[in-house]
DNA sequence: AGATATCTGTAGTGTTCGCTACAAATGTGG
DNA sequence: CCACATTTGTAGCGAACACTACAGATATCT
C-alpha cells in the first residue's frame, strides 16, 4: 500500500500568507479566492489540509501563537516587572507598526464581532488574547514572590491594564497611528504601571 | 400634483435598531435580512430611505454621533481636565457594559478591517473616533489656557492616551469583561493621566 | 512494475448575499 | 373625486460566497 502523493506546498509558508489576508481584511472580509491566491494553492488543497475557512483561521492562529510565545518568552525574561512592562509596551508599539505586517494585531483586527455562523471566531481570538494576559499575570505573580513587586500589587489587574492598553494601540494602529504615536502612548502607560506598583 | 404616500416607519427608531445589529455583528457580519427584520421594514423601504447598506451604516453612525456629542458635552463640561478624564473613562466603562447595548462601542466593534469593496467602512469609523479625540484635545487646550493644566502638558498626547485606553476597553468588553474590571482599568489610567499632568 | 493512497487543477455545486422590478396601496393637491 | 407622487410588500434578480465532485498526476510500498 502506497502513502499517496505528497503535498506540493509548504503548510507553514501558506499559513503565513493566510495570516496576512485575515489580518488585513478580517475573518469575514477575507474570501477563499483571496486566501487561495495568496497561498498559491487551489481550494481543494486548502480544504484537504485545513478542513474549512474557520479551520484555516485556527491553524493560522496556532502558528501566530507559536511566534508570539517565542516573543513573549523574550519579554518575560526581563529582570524586573517594570522592565517586562516596558518591553511589552514598546515592542507592541513597534510590532503593530511593522511595515512587514498589516497594522495592528491579528488577534484584534481578525474580528471582534462576526455574523451568525461565525460566532466562534471572536471567542477564538479572545482566547488567544487572554493567553498573553495570563502569561503577564503569572510573571507578575513571580515578581511578587521575588519581592520585586510589593505585597499590595495586584498581578491580575496589572496584566489586564497592559493588555487593555495594547489592544487600544491596535485600534489606533488600524486607523493609521504611526510608531512614534504608539510609543508615546506606551510611555504614558508605563508611568501608570510604575505608579500602580508603588502604592 | 400630490406628495406621495407618506413613510410608515420612524426613521430614527429604525436607525436605532440598525445600530444594534451593526454593533453586535459588525458591518460585514450584519445581513440585509437581519437589518430589515430588526427595523421591521422590507428591503425596498431600506433602500429608498438610505440608498445602500453602507448608506444605512453612515446614517446610523450619524445618529450615534449625535447621541455621543450630547454625552461628550456633559463630559467636557467638568470643571477641570482631571475631572474630564475621570468622567470620560468611568462613563466609558459603564456605557460599554450597559446591558441595553451590545458590549463595547459601535465605532470599534463595527469593523476595524473589512473586505474588498468595503474599505470605506473602517475609515468612516476611524473618523468618528478621531472626532472624540479632537473634542478631548480642544478641551485640554482650553484647560491649558485656563492654567488648569501646566505649560508642559501635551493636550494632543493626553487626548490620544485616553482615546487609546477606551478603545482597549472596547476590546476587553467585547470578550466579556465586566463593568468592575473596566472601572479598574479606568482607575489605573486616570492615575497615569494625573502623573502626566504633573510633570 | 503494479497496486494503492493522497494530492492537484478544473470546473463546477447549492446557498446566500446585496439589491431591485413591479404592482398594489396610500397619501396630497387641484 | 381625480391625477399624481411616493411607499409598501411580494417575489426574485445576477453575483459572489464557501465549498466539492471528479479525473488525472505523483508519490510510496510490495
Amino acid at each position: 500500500m502506497g502513502m499517496g502523493r505528497p503535498r506540493a506546498f509548504d503548510a507553514d509558508a501558506a499559513l503565513d500568507r493566510a495570516m496576512d489576508v485575515f489580518w488585513r481584511h478580517g475573518y469575514e472580509g477575507a474570501t477563499i479566492a483571496q486566501l487561495t491566491e495568496a497561498m498559491s494553492i487551489n481550494p481543494p488543497s486548502l480544504y484537504a489540509a485545513f478542513g474549512s475557512k474557520e479551520g484555516l483561521l485556527k491553524a493560522a492562529l496556532d502558528r501566530y501563537t507559536e511566534k508570539r510565545d517565542a516573543w513573549m518568552e523574550k519579554v518575560l525574561g526581563a529582570s524586573t516587572a517594570r522592565k517586562v512592562a516596558e518591553r511589552f509596551l514598546m515592542e507592541h508599539a513597534d510590532a503593530q507598526t511593522d511595515p512587514a505586517n498589516p497594522p495592528g494585531c491579528l488577534l484584534v483586527q481578525g474580528g471582534l464581532a462576526c455574523g451568525t455562523g461565525s460566532e466562534n471566531v471572536p471567542f477564538e481570538l479572545a482566547a488567544r488574547r487572554t493567553r498573553t494576559e495570563d502569561q503577564l499575570r503569572e510573571r507578575f505573580v513571580r515578581a511578587k514572590a521575588e519581592r520585586d513587586l510589593g505585597d499590595n500589587a495586584d498581578p491580575a489587574m496589572l496584566a489586564r491594564y497592559l493588555s487593555a492598553v495594547t489592544s487600544g494601540m491596535c485600534v489606533m494602529a488600524s486607523s493609521g497611528a504611526n510608531r512614534e504615536t504608539l510609543r508615546e502612548i506606551a510611555a504614558v502607560s508605563l508611568k501608570a504601571f510604575e505608579e500602580q506598583t508603588k502604592g
